[in-house]
DNA sequence: AATCAATTTCAAAGCGCTTTGGATAGCGCA
DNA sequence: TGCGCTATCCAAAGCGCTTTGAAATTGATT
């Protein structure tokens, strides 16, 4: 059923049936009703090629997902984001179109997705230092919105981060404060926006403090389980080992727990153990009382939030760029305690 | 720039330049070249709704990805399934549109795609008993392919699923013959097909050796690390706790591993542990030796292939559908071993 | 030189929608 | 009665592509 047949069917112009659909005041409303009963009962939806062509808008926003190389990762706090980003889309009549690409080759997916039109807009993940996306983007003229910052990129843009920087301070003082002075830190790749600044965050908190920073109690890679769990072993080897670990994820926070019970320490007594979490709906942070004192901001309020932000720029692209920090919350659990006199 | 500016700027019809770029016969190879070196130099791309608008097909796959509504949980196997399925997409340019819906809701949402056109085909996520999604897609014409199976529908379909059953019978054949008797079993929810499966292999093994089943020895319900903690924290409260543990999920194993040495007991020596491995990016299990033994198949493989065959079907939809069915390796990793006499 | 077939190109219709620029009817008012 | 308004509806153009059916060109054949 497409809205010729309607029309007919009705006996009217399509004109007159497009318009009552789309909600246009210069319409009967006896005939308006008219009409949305009987699509309804045809269960009639235009066609959505149709009507992209001839607005000029696709109502699709699209995800470019980028896929690490060397582990061919997709990072897992993806899936609760777009189930937040998801929401806000169906919400607004927006469809969702996702392209995993390995990392390196996304210039040429943005320059698809604008030429042909496929989307209104995209949303920016997994940004970088001085990340080339952004001008890019902007260059192409597609509208964006970025799920973090990119450190050192000038202009404005919008985005939504967790203000890593000041989480990651909490969380040091925090151990600080229990007296830890060998204190871990197991970041991610450090050519990531977010782990830059989550280290800045360590970094200032021990400076205030003038405890020395010791390099070799800092590793940075992709957070997986096993990551958090080699790094440990081989800092736990040192003869002057950590007292302390501040964790970029959940996943890898399991991997450093896996050594520490491993080598016969008590997580909480031996060992304390502060993480980031993101509120994973898999993969929650214990069920009343924490397992992991961690920071703590949902990912899925960001997707939910930052779609909304996106869709907002594309219908009013003159409209000066919002952007959003959340701020994560301090969560103590049974990982962390004060330092074992020795 | 489009069609119609690229061929006047070569001063050739619409019609020659459209057939140049999509490779049809009839046309000079000397202007074919001609018109492929414009196209590329004025960066030239099809509009996809003006194509699909022409050709009636949209060159994109649907994903509905149902999101439980008790935790707002979204598989985590969907990122590693979608990055599989998405490089089919890609090779074959197609994209792929997401839908995340709140399970109960996805026939309207299947019925949109339908109407709207929005999709050439959908594949279907977390398939149950008797699922009504598949009458319903055949229903309306949309052509499918199942990441699983579901139990109790007759008819031919397309699908592409681990032998569940034959992966389950082994792993209890497994913990059977290392002497394990009080074997516990962590399923998935019971109404999703997997588990149904599951649980019938871990039966038909027990059955074989007329090991008794205790029902308190099972546990079903979504694959959280929390479920897996709580079962075995409350299974080892059993005045004959089980000595081995069946895990349907990585992540839950985590958890059931978390339980038992807070119990102060040691996995693979005093409490045995087989799970299920989808081979998940971000948790491999292990590096070179498998900290589960686990029966093992990857998701990501099975995202590549039944996109494949969805694609396949999609541009043959007269051809009879075709299935595949991925057996799980059984590897033997560090959480296993002889029951521990008492 | 005339004919025919194969090769190469083109004009125009059509895909299903929105939207512009009228047309028509009904109304109050002078 | 006739005018100007407003309310309501419509015909047709246009979005950017593919594809049909026909025209023009070429080369070979007689």
């Amino acid at each position: 059923m497409n809205l010729k047949q309607l029309a007919q069917n009705l006996g009217l112009s399509q004109t007159t049936v497009s318009r009552a659909l789309n909600g246009y005041p210069e319409v009967n409303e006896a005939t308006r009703a008219r009409i949305l009963l009987a699509a309804e009962q045809h269960n009639y939806r235009p066609n959505i090629r149709a009507k992209g062509l001839a607005t000029g808008r696709s109502m699709a926003i699209g995800h470019v997902i980028p896929m690490s190389t060397k582990h061919e990762m997709v990072n897992p706090i993806f899936s609760d984001f777009i189930a937040g980003a998801g929401e806000t889309y169906s919400r607004n009549g927006y469809d969702m179109v996702l392209s995993v690409v390995e990392d390196g080759n996304e210039a040429q997916v943005y320059r698809n997705l604008k030429a042909r039109g496929s989307v209104d807009g995209v949303i920016l993940h997994g940004p970088r230092m001085d990340d080339m996306r952004i001008p890019l983007l902007n260059d192409i003229g597609l509208p964006f919105a970025v799920h973090g910052r990119a450190s050192g990129h000038k202009g404005p843009y919008c985005w939504l981060d967790v203000n890593n920087r000041s989480a990651f301070r909490r969380a040091t003082d925090f151990l600080l404060d229990l007296g830890h002075r060998r204190i871990a830190l197991i970041n991610g790749l450090e050519f990531m926006d977010f782990a830059i600044r989550r280290r800045g965050g360590y970094e200032d908190a021990m400076a205030a403090r003038a405890v020395p920073i010791d390099p070799r109690l800092m590793r940075s890679d992709e957070m997986t389980e096993v990551f958090g769990y080699v790094s440990t072993v081989d800092m736990l080897r040192e003869t002057n080992p950590p007292t302390a670990f501040l964790v970029a994820s959940m996943i890898t926070a399991l991997g450093v727990r896996r050594a520490i019970e491993e080598a016969g320490l008590v997580m909480g007594r031996d060992v304390s153990i502060v993480t980031h979490d993101d509120v994973l709906s898999y993969l929650r942070n214990g069920d009343d009382v924490p397992i992991f004192t961690a920071t703590r901001s949902s990912v899925r309020d960001a997707g939910r939030r930052l779609a909304e932000m996106l869709i907002g720029h594309v219908n009013d692209p003159d409209s000066p760029p919002q952007s959003e920090l959340f701020e994560a919350e301090l969560i103590v659990g049974g990982s962390t305690g004060p330092v074992r006199r020795v």
